[in-house]
Order: C-alpha cells, then structure tokens, then sequence
DNA sequence: TGTACATCAGTGAACGCGCGTTCACTGATGTAC
DNA sequence: TGTACATCAGTGAACGCGCGTTCACTGATGTAC
C-alpha cells in the first residue's frame, strides 16, 4: 500500500483490536456480571494485562464503552423495527414492533441487558454522553405515540387529572424526546415503556421461572393490552 | 438468672450476635451493592473475619439470610398495608396502600430491593425456600382483585383472546398464589404487577433523573392508571 | 533506494490491595456430679 | 457449695487466589531525508 494509506493502517489494526476487546469483554459479562476484569479480559485475548492500557485508560472507560455500544444497539434495533414497517399509519403494528425488537434484543444479550438495565454497577458513575443515547428506545415509542395522535388513531391523550408541577415536567419531557403529544399521552406512554422493560427484566431475571413458561404468547398478550391501554389503531 | 435458662440466654446472644451481623452486612450492601464482604463485616464488628463462620457456614449463607429477611420485610410491609385499610370493599385504596407500601419500603431501603430486584448476583443461586416469601407481593396483589372481582367490583375480568398453553397456565399462576380469578384478570394483575415494579426500578435506578422530579405525584398518576386498567372500584 | 530516527504495541515485574475459607489455639462460660 | 469437665465464641496466622494500575523496557513498524 502507498504510503498516504500507512498511518490509516496502523488506525485500522488500533480500531480492530479496540474493537476486539470490547467483544471479549462482552463475553466476560456474560459469565461474570458486571464484575468486569481486565486481567481476565487480557488472559482471553493471550496479552498481559497491562497492554489493555493502550486501548481503554482504565477499567471504567472499557466499561463506558460497552455501555454506550449497548444504548446505541438496542437504539438501532428499535428505529429499525420501527422503520420496517411499510404501512406508516398502522400504529400498532409500528408499536409492536418496536416492542418486540427491544424484547428480542434483551433476550440474545441478556448481559449487556442487565449492564444497562440492571441495578446500577457499584462505584461507577455513568458519563454525561450516555444520556442520549440512552432515551433512543424511550424517544421511538413516545414517536409512535406521537404520530398516532396527530393521526387521531390513538386515545392516549385523553383527559387525566394531573397536578401541575408534575404535568409542565411532562410537557418538558415530551419536548426533550421531541414528541408533540399533551400530558395524559406521556403519562401513558411512561406506563408502556415501564411495563414493558419491567416485564423484559422480569422474564430476564427470573421472575417468571415456574410460573410463566410461554414467554412469547405472555409477551405479545402484554402488547395488546398496552396497545389497549394507548388506544392505539392500525390506521 | 436460674440454671433453667442458662442455656437459652447463650442461645439469645447468640441470635442477637447473628442478627447484629446481618445489621451491619446491610449497610454494606448500601455502600458496595451485592459484592458484599464478609471480612469487611467482620472488621465493622470489631471482630476477625473468621468468626463469622460460627454464625454464618459460608458468605453465600448470609446472602441467603438478607434475601430472605428482604422478602419477608416486603411481604409483610404488603400485608399489613392491606390489612390497615378498614373498608374492606374499597378495592381502590386497598390496591393503592399495598402499591405504596412496596414503593416505599423500595425507598427505605433501597439496597435490599436491589439486592432481590436488580440483576442477579452472579454465581449466586437462591434456594428454593426464598420462592414462598418472594411471592408475598404479588399474592396480596392477586388476592385484591379476586377479591374485587367477587364483589363485581372490578373488570379485570373481561374477556381477552388467549392462547390455550398460555391460558392454562395463568389458571395455574392463579391457583399458586391462591387467587379464585379468570385467565384475563390473572394478565391483568400481571401487568399491574410488572408495571408497579417496573416502575419502582427505574425511579431506584435513575431512570428518572433529569425527567420527572415530581416522583411521588408520578406514582399517584401511575396507580390512578393501574386502578383504571384493572377496573377496579371503591366499593 | 537506503539509512537514521520516531512512534507505539506489547512485555514482565512489581506495588499494594482485597477476598473467602481453614485450622489449631485460647479462654471464658455454662453443666454435671 | 465446690470441683472437673464440656461447650463454644473468638483469635491469629496462613493458604491461595484475584484485582487495577504503574513503569522502565524491547522490538517491530512506519516516517523523513
């Protein structure tokens, strides 16, 4: 290769193994929880430990990383879902979609599920650019909701009681995830969203172990009733 | 004191000794989650590590005892929230004390309901006797809406499409907790359920943050809606 | 094209720490005669 | 009541392990003239 491409391949070979790291972290996860160690990390890949040091400034940052790289892969599975949708008016199908892709998402990385969605790690302080990416799932469903009332297939927004302070930090949030939906359709939607990563750690973490073996069949009689609750229509 | 007690007064300090371990491992639990130390126990005690083996065989032993004593405190917190409401037709406020009494033994003591609600702790695995105390919740919950349903005090009972394999087994769910209630209210109180505690996670685990502030006028809304899903009534 | 130099991935030893568990022991407390 | 013995809580040292991070280093790869 010409000498313009050398640095780029020195670039490439840092960014595979940057990347490479990541992947045996995330088997790591798996067997360990979120006791992440670099040492073993290091072993799997045949390095010393010290060599990961080249790559991640600390055990924190390597963790940060693969937190971000979840947000952002569970984000990516739900606007995908979402996108595949043909028939943009059919809001349930839109919503179930979405919902099912977050689900199947959960269930083929339970561990990096539980980094992100699990009790929070002891002694590690999330940074601030997690926050977006984190909200892309929160952000696409409040969408749906969104569009299903301007298109008037939705009953969500319909009157509710709700004191002020909480209803202007509603409208507030609403704004932030870039939804123009009134207070009664947040609120449901919050419900939605709780209910369904509720019902997912659930399934995840045993919850439902000797009571509940039709995961799939609970799962989508879960969807219809929260499409119940949000009135949603298939347009 | 007479010869016929000595015995059982080394008996009491014994258990108060072994209560007083379990005291100060909660407060470990706060500081450093579920990677609870035994030496650091020990040393909070004054004592050497190695004589929390007289009280405790082994660290996953005196996990065990925490998990347990959270559940039971749980269940009980569930239970007597039930038993203090006086109008015992007033499904509504029965389903909301027992819905605030969880919450807020969650916030109480929040390392406990991480340490029985957050992701499991790795390579531990809970003994079968924490599945009886584990179910005191939703028990009390199920037990609500049957009751409400007997009364026609509820329309959790609507019908609802069910598939066969699932059906049976939410009749069997029902039967466990010891609820005379129909597959459709058995969904229903399980979505209530996954919600209430779906949505106690994310206030715990910071879901919230920079969101909603307003967490106890939140979680009024969120039983308002629960009380309306489950169509429950004041009796 | 060929040589001198700079970059930088990876090494290996070390620091200082913490952990669960075991084991032979000391010494106080309770028990039996 | 007084003595001999058994019980058992707590000690202290040790085993064998793992961890994150640092630091001076080697040696290969790329860069500049």
């Amino acid at each position: 290769m010409g000498d313009h491409t050398a640095g780029s391949i020195r670039a490439r070979v840092r960014a595979e193994m940057a990347d490479e790291i990541k992947n045996v972290a995330r088997r790591h996860l798996a067997a360990d929880g979120a006791n992440l160690s670099l040492r073993a990390v290091a072993r799997d890949m045949g390095l010393v430990s010290s060599a990961l040091y080249r790559y991640y400034p600390s055990r924190d940052d390597l963790l940060t990383a693969l937190i971000l790289d979840a947000y952002n892969a569970l984000g990516d599975a739900a606007e995908r879902a979402d996108a595949a949708v043909r028939d943009r008016s059919d809001f349930i199908g839109r919503w179930s979609a979405v919902c099912r892709a977050i689900r199947q998402w959960a269930l083929d990385t339970p561990h990096e599920y539980a980094l992100i969605y699990g009790s929070p790690v002891p002694g590690y302080l999330a940074p601030v650019d997690t926050i977006v990416p984190a909200s892309r799932p929160i952000r696409q469903l409040a969408t749906i909701v969104s569009e299903a009332d301007a298109f008037a297939a939705s009953t969500a927004d319909r009157p509710m009681t709700i004191p002020a302070p909480l209803r202007s930090e509603l409208e507030r949030a609403a704004e932030v995830v870039g939804a123009t939906v009134r207070p009664p359709a947040v609120a449901r939607t919050m419900v939605a969203w709780t209910c369904l990563f509720g019902t997912i750690s659930f399934e995840l973490f045993g919850r439902f172990d000797n009571a509940i073996d039709e995961r799939d069949a609970w799962f989508e009689l879960q969807i219809t009733m929260m499409v119940g609750f949000l009135g949603l229509t298939a347009g």
